[in-house]
DNA sequence: GCTCGAAAGGTCAGGAAAGGTCAAAGTCGT
DNA sequence: ACGACTTTGACCTTTCCTGACCTTTCGAGC
């Protein structure tokens, strides 16, 4: 843990520990002066450690008065679930296998029925009129970001 | 935050907060002389934050008693979510769009600045290794789903 | 009424100040 | 020596702010 990039990722989340809002707001350029790295380095370490999977979102703005943003979601999806619904998902899934998969979460106790229902309608709904040879991605992108909100806490 | 358009629009929004009817109307010489700033500037700060696509609709005249007039739109009237959520949307959007109707929703305190960050991640990261053809749709498709989501309870 | 000048607001292009991207070079563990 | 991860630097895009110049409206004086 010695490396230029786990220094920054580290001084980050105690910024973060410390902010209210579990959000920081700070600037590229002075980051990368602090540890005197170029500035790309910070988009390397944000781009690496700080994702939606791994429970933060980053958000910027360029030109005068340009910021980094992070922004610690308050769901942290345990890092098991998000890989697990990740790699049980995949780039496509059929209607079928979502079918399955919600049950099993609503057995699991981590979706209700109505929750449940709800994410299949709008499966359904959502995917019909869309070219049959997208519709497996575009399921597998909605039920991502749907069970990914369902689940935090 | 810490730009001179970012203060302007900041003070104007609180003017709109305190305002009867979501309707303000001031001068724009005075405002820039207020902020020590060249009056185009003003016209800068509207273009970019006060469009309609936010929520807001912005008239002026020119002329010896002359005005800028800057009425908010708001969502709230009865019409269900679901049919104002999809007339809003549509079938396609562009990130800009996608972007602006979440912060007017964040303007409407329906969502928080984490939602808001999250959905606009997912919006990004699902949809960037599309064929440039599809986005629109799938955009769409997504931002629905989740805003329904989010905004359902 | 007309004309003209003053008093609004509008437009646009350019420079400066952020942050973004990408590929090449470097490092480090196995 | 290989592969994965890290670091760097050259070049790009977006956003902000200003200033020079343009258009519209009103009203005073003819």
């Amino acid at each position: 843990m010695g490396n230029l990039a786990d220094y920054i990722e580290s001084y980050l989340k105690r910024l973060l520990e410390n902010a209210e809002q579990g959000m920081i707001e700070l600037q590229r350029r002075e980051l990368a002066e602090m540890f005197r790295c170029v500035p790309s380095q910070i988009n390397y370490v944000l781009t690496t450690r700080f994702t939606p999977d791994r429970g933060y979102v980053v958000e910027t703005r360029r030109g005068g008065g340009g910021y980094i943003r992070i922004v610690r979601l308050s769901f942290r999806p345990s890092q098991d679930r998000a890989s697990l619904i990740e790699a049980e998902i995949g780039d496509e899934i059929t209607e079928r296998r979502a079918d399955s998969l919600l049950l099993r979460l609503e057995d699991e106790g981590l979706l209700d029925e109505g929750d449940r229902a709800f994410v299949k309608a709008v499966l359904e709904r959502e995917t019909e009129r869309l070219h049959p040879s997208y519709r497996g991605t575009v399921r597998a992108s909605l039920l991502k970001a749907m069970v990914m909100l369902l689940l935090r806490e």
